[in-house]
DNA sequence: CTGAAAGCGCTTACAG
DNA sequence: CTGAAAGCGCTTACAG
């Protein structure tokens, strides 16, 4: 069908070898041959085969990454930084949506190893064990995105969970809330909503701030499932005066509920968010919000995984990337 | 390194044809001697190799997906369709941003046909001549989605744009709207804005109402580009008495400026969007807009570029999916 | 029902 | 500096 390496090798009068070194810049090439092999491949319209090229190499130059749900707006900026630096040296990512679910997840993984990728990036709640040790028998490297490891064991890319939910945490209670919701993730399996659980609940010990189980709630990770929360939420006696709800959809999803009820934002309760997703500033209220550096998660953890390829083991293992508190409309000073 | 196809022959006291059969589920294998296979495929941990695999049957079971900017809420949704239909089929994708730009519309191009995809998915705002001729000469399956091909060459999933502007505007007229102002792409080769434009033209036409160009403005695809034409509109000593944006990036846009400046919507003016993004139905006011089934648009294009490979041309080249008219809050009527 | 062998399109050690 | 040949890991026509 298509034009080979034979082709243009007949075309130039070479061997094929000869064709094979001009394509790849090995230097030990007449200037003369190679430029009789470089008019044959303009002529024949010559396209080289990445996929025999692959097989011979050992090599595909293609990552796979694993990603809940690239129709969530919180994912896509991760995509796009992956997709930014493996275009500058060459790699193509080959995506798939998980949606958290671990049985999805193994099947993708072999999925990536029947394809030979060279790298994985693995962007999810937090890697549970099957996964684990499909990862350990197969050897390949792998690099998490917006999730640290447990166990420290595999490479990562994150912001440090646990102490941006203290600082915001933190925030609400120096505005003088000392009564404040959280809600969470309903996957118990979330590492990443546990360890802002752990964050939050530091902040309240430090300021001598009891915990009330009763204002903390789990749902799903949406505008709806923020609603229903906050719904649920509304059913107390009484209320607290703040909430930190994991992302700015539940955020958003909170306080539409809340104006539905008839309260405003924040004079009758403040709302913090998690993520900073690109609408949070357009809103009203905007939205208060601790941002993640989604693209440079996405960029470092690519450069990451090509660094690992290179043999050139990556100078740290697990990094973290800054998180921001971004201060908006949806919080109200109460301090007397 | 891994174990191959000749180590569970081995194993299993076969030849490697007889194992590829198993593996193929070539029905004329002795069962005994199947399960001999089966046994030492468990026994070795034996996985395929796609890619010796692809090389030898001249088909990757990968697709290239050309789509602007992965990060943008818009196109999300279009790949999640093609990823669980390709996820049936077992089929791949390989994702590529391109900025509607064309020369990396043309690299990637390259690209794809090197990693030797089997179809490729294109989502922009048209094709351009460059790119048409390295498809035509390449004779790969090209679906195009959420844009249709002027010449109708091109297999195709997407709305009729030009009537789904018409609509949109006739909405606003039978409101009693006959100032209108237009947001458009900034891009003069954007297919779907001028399909939309035609759409609103012929609305005016139809209702004996004057263009007024001075209302007409160019700008980014984007709720600062919609913010910063409002800003710009705003100028202009008469204002119109409503606003048709071609994306609800801009709508949105448009309506925080509006408001920044003292104005209300939809009291002072009304506008309409387009595309519905998962966020218009939860703004204040909740934005009137044109609603495209955008997951549908990538599981169809999926569909079709899997028929065309299975040889079954698919029934109609291009497929218009339905659009919606879906009406909230940023419209009034001025109907006295 | 099974095996030996050719071939998919490349790269590269080896020899010259 | 260049070529012949082996081999990457599969599949499949051919022969038995």
């Amino acid at each position: 069908m298509n034009v080979k390496i034979k082709d243009v090798a007949r075309e130039a009068n070479v061997s094929v070898a000869t064709v094979s070194r001009v394509l790849n810049n090995i230097p030990l090439v007449n200037d003369e041959t190679k430029k009789r092999v470089l008019d044959a491949i303009e002529r024949t319209g010559y396209k080289p085969n990445a996929i025999a090229r692959s097989l011979k190499m050992q090599k595909t130059n293609t990552f796979g990454i694993m990603i809940p749900d690239i129709s969530l707006p919180y994912y896509t900026q991760v995509v796009r930084g992956v997709e930014d630096v493996c275009n500058i040296y060459d790699y193509n990512i080959i995506l798939c949506n998980t949606d958290s679910e671990p049985s999805k997840e193994e099947k993708y993984f072999d999925v990536f190893m029947e394809k030979q990728c060279d790298g994985i990036l693995y962007i999810g709640k937090g890697l549970k064990q099957n996964l684990v040790n499909k990862i350990d028998s197969s050897r390949v490297p792998v690099v998490l995105g917006a999730v640290s490891d447990v166990m420290g064991r595999y490479h990562s890319v994150a912001i440090n969970n646990e102490q941006a939910s203290f600082d915001v945490t933190k925030y609400l209670i120096e505005n003088g809330h000392e009564s404040i919701a959280f809600f969470s993730d309903e996957d118990e399996a979330s590492f990443v909503a546990q360890e802002r659980k752990k964050g939050f609940v530091r902040a309240l010990k430090k300021y001598n701030i009891k915990e009330n189980p009763i204002f903390e709630l789990k749902g799903k990770y949406s505008i709806k499932g923020g609603y229903d929360l906050m719904d649920e939420l509304l059913t107390n006696a009484e209320l607290p005066t703040a909430l930190v709800a994991l992302n700015d959809e539940m955020a958003l999803g909170a306080i539409r509920k809340l104006e539905d009820a008839g309260y405003k934002v924040p004079d009758d309760m403040s709302v913090v968010g998690f993520n900073n997703f690109q609408i949070s500033e357009w809103f009203k209220p905007g939205i208060t919000t601790v941002a993640q550096p989604m693209y440079d998660i996405g960029a470092i953890s690519a450069r990451m995984l090509i660094k690992i390829l290179n043999n050139s083991k990556p100078e740290e293992k697990a990094v973290t990337v800054p998180h921001e508190l971004i201060i908006r409309d949806s919080v109200r000073s109460i301090k007397e």
